[in-house]
DNA sequence: AAGACGAAAGTGGTTGA
DNA sequence: TCAACAACTTTCGTCTT
């Protein structure tokens, strides 16, 4: 797994097994077959059923939830007896409490519905979305959504999913597909990492170069070849220090166009610069930059001719 | 005509006093 | 908290293929 930890933590009640380290689910669609039972102790006065397990962290069963007046009235207006009073307070308080519970329900319904559309437009695999959806769930648990855009939660659950899988999306990706603005999701997302004390490594070149590759803006006939290529320039980069403070985009850009050329599959600038969201001046710079620190230069020129 | 190049000016985020 | 700073963007004119 990939953080490396082995500490795996099952939880039977939404059968699901997740890495206690970093949060990511490495089996969702795990079903508890452990032994069907139902006990019948009046002793105990507990009576256990096991139904099933739920499949996924992502649906939420809606309820529906009722009010009662707070006028000591009944349906046809007349004043209720004063003997019957506390039975109706009674009432009252717990349909206070199942309100307040069916308001967070709500929510996380509603964030829940949201993260799914978001997820599935951006074609994320089964396991992103359900370790979104178990953060959005422990955000929701431990009250962070209150006062707070419910889908810049959602998109952030996302993006922190992304980067727990090893598979980072850049904030600018999610945002083309969800309703907040970038700013909004940066901010609830840095708050949800440290609220949730959220692990997560520095994003580098070599999480992002084999889904720019693969891109079919690209469409590389061999993206295997390309990423090899550009991962040995990429240690070769990162051994000799030759980049500084650069964005991962970035650098992942400026490799991904040398490759191209030295693997005779040349791609535009501007090609590269769209799959990896940066502009053309970027791509140049970082690539000016590698092909002179490893002089490359002439290689480069003498294959284009 | 399209790509590559780099200058200039503006923006948002990080850093260090 | 403020100012300096590098990275990045946008825009644009020029040169190359």
């Amino acid at each position: 797994h990939y953080c490396g930890s082995t500490h795996l933590v099952k939880d039977p009640d939404r059968a699901e097994i997740f890495c206690d380290e970093c949060g990511v689910v490495v089996d969702g669609q795990r079903i508890d077959h452990g032994t069907e039972y139902r006990i019948f102790d009046f002793g105990e006065g507990i009576s256990r059923v096991r139904v099933g397990a739920s499949p996924t962290f992502t649906i939420h069963d809606k309820g529906l939830s009722t009010e009662i007046s707070c006028r000591n009235k009944d349906s046809f207006g007349k004043s209720i007896p004063t003997r019957n009073r506390s039975t109706l307070y009674r009432m009252r308080r717990w349909q206070r409490r199942i309100r307040i519970s069916g308001a967070t329900e709500r929510t996380l319904a509603y964030g829940l519905t949201e993260l799914n559309r978001i997820a599935s437009r951006m074609g994320l695999p089964r396991n992103i979305i359900e370790t979104a959806a178990l953060i959005f769930r422990r955000a929701s648990r431990e009250n962070l959504i209150r006062g707070r855009n419910i889908d810049s939660v959602a998109s952030a659950s996302i993006y922190a999913a992304c980067r727990l899988c090893k598979v980072p999306r850049t904030l600018n990706e999610i945002n083309k597909f969800d309703k907040v603005d970038v700013k909004e999701l940066s901010r609830t997302f840095r708050f949800i990492k440290m609220r949730l004390k959220l692990k997560l490594k520095l994003i580098t070149p070599p999480d992002l170069i084999p889904r720019f590759c693969s891109n079919e803006e690209l469409n590389f006939s061999e993206p295997e070849k390309i990423i090899r290529r550009a991962l040995e320039i990429y240690y070769e980069v990162e051994e000799r220090k030759l980049i500084n403070g650069r964005a991962p985009e970035s650098v992942a850009a400026g490799i991904i166009f040398i490759a191209s050329l030295l693997e005779k599959q040349k791609r535009t600038q501007k090609e590269v610069a769209k799959t990896a969201d940066v502009t053309e001046v970027t791509v140049r710079a970082v690539y000016k930059e590698i092909a002179n620190g490893l002089s490359l230069l002439e290689q480069i020129s003498l294959k284009s001719f």
